[in-house]
DNA sequence: ACCTGAACACCGTTCAAGT
DNA sequence: ACCTGAACACCGTTCAAGT
């Protein structure tokens, strides 16, 4: 059976790896997140195989949250203002992360869990873009995949500036709306490039 | 004086570290850039204080190539096209190099070399805007620093697939397009947060 | 069953010894 | 004046020894 101290020590690491890398990024390092959750640097390697596997389990959370905005907005009255609702979450999640963008390259196909919980983004992603259209709130060469992708461009913008988004913490806003703006229907130039596969985002 | 090896070594170290970098991104190690330069590691430390100097000259010297393209483009004749070129030359410089992205949110302000180069960037950025206004090609409330900072949030979008951009490497296309769509004049709505000031992108 | 810290192979960086 | 590799303090990861 699993001892009651384990199940207490995963929790503890998985609250203080969480907080360690929003605000330092990925590169923490272990001793530093051990010693936050108050255990041994040894503990952190029973409960997860690598590293990379406990950025993985919280980069999913992350996701997850994300996924359920999107399901509740799944069902809200205007689809355009539901779209844009939904990458102004995912947008601000990346703002207040500094692991989050990092994770995202970093890990992409590795990690099962990730998988599953992006399998699930795509759909939800599809179905508020699907209503968007609908409603003729957006062009339509645009898929759900793409509003994917587009979720880490407007807080990469800002991380020029320096630090976390240090001063300015906002002006991802400012980014987001512009994009958005390029999402309208109306005088839109044709796509270069088509639309990546789902098949390339899984991996 | 400085010796005739000398030079020869700072030329084969920073051909080596820009190869490494572009490929692998900024976590290759010194020993494997020392020795793709055929010298030893300890000249690394001779020629460059820090792996994060040599990184930041580097990356200083891919700002300078797209100033200089900048300012060729301040003369085209269509300054709407002129400001969408510069755009595309910025981002596909970014979605060649790995380490391009991570180094402008790492290095910001820390080093001279990279804060004059940025400068110039900045600068060079303005003209554009200034030019593309006058024409009517975009919408007036972009100025030249959203320019800079929207460079990284095109090719950032792809790094989501995973790899350098391993297959599809030309998927930042897309997503420049629509961000340019975005910039268009036309029925827009008033950005949520003021534009970014020049001190705080020079830090 | 689980925790722990010493031990290992790396990393960036320093520096005494060479030419 | 410059090059070099051994030496140092770190890192992620492993594992024998404890409870």
């Amino acid at each position: 059976m699993t001892r009651a101290d384990a199940v207490r020590n995963r929790r503890l690491l998985m609250d203080a790896a969480t907080a360690e890398f929003a605000e330092n990024g990925m590169d923490v390092s272990i001793t530093r997140i051990a010693t936050r959750a108050g255990v041994g640097k040894g503990t952190v390697f029973r409960h997860f195989d690598t590293k990379e596997q406990l950025l993985a389990e919280i980069f999913s959370d992350r996701l997850e949250e994300l996924v359920a905005a999107g399901e509740c907005l799944s069902t809200a009255d205007d689809p355009g203002a539901a779209l844009l609702e939904f990458m102004t979450i995912g947008t601000e999640i990346q703002a207040r992360d500094r692991s989050f963008c990092q994770a995202a390259a970093a890990l992409s196909r590795s990690e099962a869990t990730v998988r599953a919980s992006r399998e699930r983004l795509a759909d939800v992603a599809d179905t508020l873009v699907a209503r968007a259209r609908g409603a003729g709130a957006i062009r339509d060469d645009v898929t759900g995949l793409d509003i994917v992708l587009l979720l880490s461009a407007a807080s990469q913008a800002v991380l020029s500036l320096g630090g976390p988004g240090g001063e300015n913490p906002s002006l991802w806003q400012r980014y987001l709306a512009m994009i958005f703006d390029g999402l309208r229907p109306g005088p839109t130039h044709p796509l270069p490039v088509p639309a990546p596969t789902r098949a390339q985002f899984t991996g």
